[in-house]
DNA sequence: TAAGCCATTGCAACAAAATTACAAAAAATC
DNA sequence: GATTTTTTGTAATTTTGTTGCAATGGCTTA
């Protein structure tokens, strides 16, 4: 049994580059693009950690895209103490042009299984043209 | 405007190894499962090809999952000459124990967002335990 | 059936993305 | 201020995916 370890929670400059970074924008953003933003000032493995911890603490939450890059987005509702109300049910929308991908948290959806399974996370992405691109056409 | 480039289907041993190897098993697989199987018949580089080409043609259709690790499952209501009624609107459930992923042909939802959004593709990821690893506890 | 076209393959080289180990620096606690 | 534990940087390594090129082999058509 994989017994989760405790590790206390400490402040550290990566991390809030990274949330001031991701409150800026309102878009989640892979490695490579905190890579970019603060490359020189942070190493490339100091940042793949300090995500790490942040999903743990449940600050940010993962979502993978449909080429398989992973990106990062602020936990919103997420900001509750209470950890079982922690989930990530709302639709992600990714655009193909602008690349962006973004929370939809108007739209949550819980989708149930036949009985005999268990679920513990679900991900909606949907990818396609956002208004704001479909706008300048 | 990227036109599509039109490339006549050719059979091949590769492509028919890798949807023998998918009907056997009925899960998704990823390009290592590939290459740990025939590896030693077919190179690297030409079964990401091969998984490419089957993936343009219909025949097979891709599964990000959590991790972002590609994988690769049999398109079944594709097999309709229909391209149009191609769509991959069904859920798929990967298991944390067993690692398998499936695709859950009778669960499909189509989602809907606000107007000014054009919808392209979806996928809808649900990880947990399957009923098989949740009958072994 | 032979000729030719073009998709497929293997190999090698390359590029990108992610992980690990270890020692040094920084935060929090006492 | 001393101790403890997390965080960080560096370097090395592994894993994953891509590209170019020459050779092979499937398919069509003459």
């Amino acid at each position: 049994m994989a017994e989760k370890k405790i590790k206390r929670e400490r402040s550290s400059g990566t991390k809030t580059a990274i949330l001031e970074l991701l409150k800026a924008q309102n878009t989640a953003l892979a490695h490579k693009d905190f890579h970019n933003h603060f490359g020189n000032t942070y190493d490339r493995v100091t940042i793949y950690r300090a995500l790490d911890r942040l999903v743990d603490e449940g600050k940010l939450h993962r979502i993978t895209n449909l080429d398989g890059v992973i990106q990062y987005a602020l936990c919103k509702e997420c900001e509750s103490k209470d950890q079982s109300q922690h989930n990530h049910d709302h639709v992600h929308f990714s655009c193909e042009k602008c690349k962006k991908t973004t929370c939809m948290d108007s739209i949550a959806i819980r989708i149930n299984l036949p009985s005999g399974y268990t679920v513990r996370e679900q991900q909606i992405l949907i990818s396609g043209v956002c208004p704001e691109c479909n706008a300048l056409e």
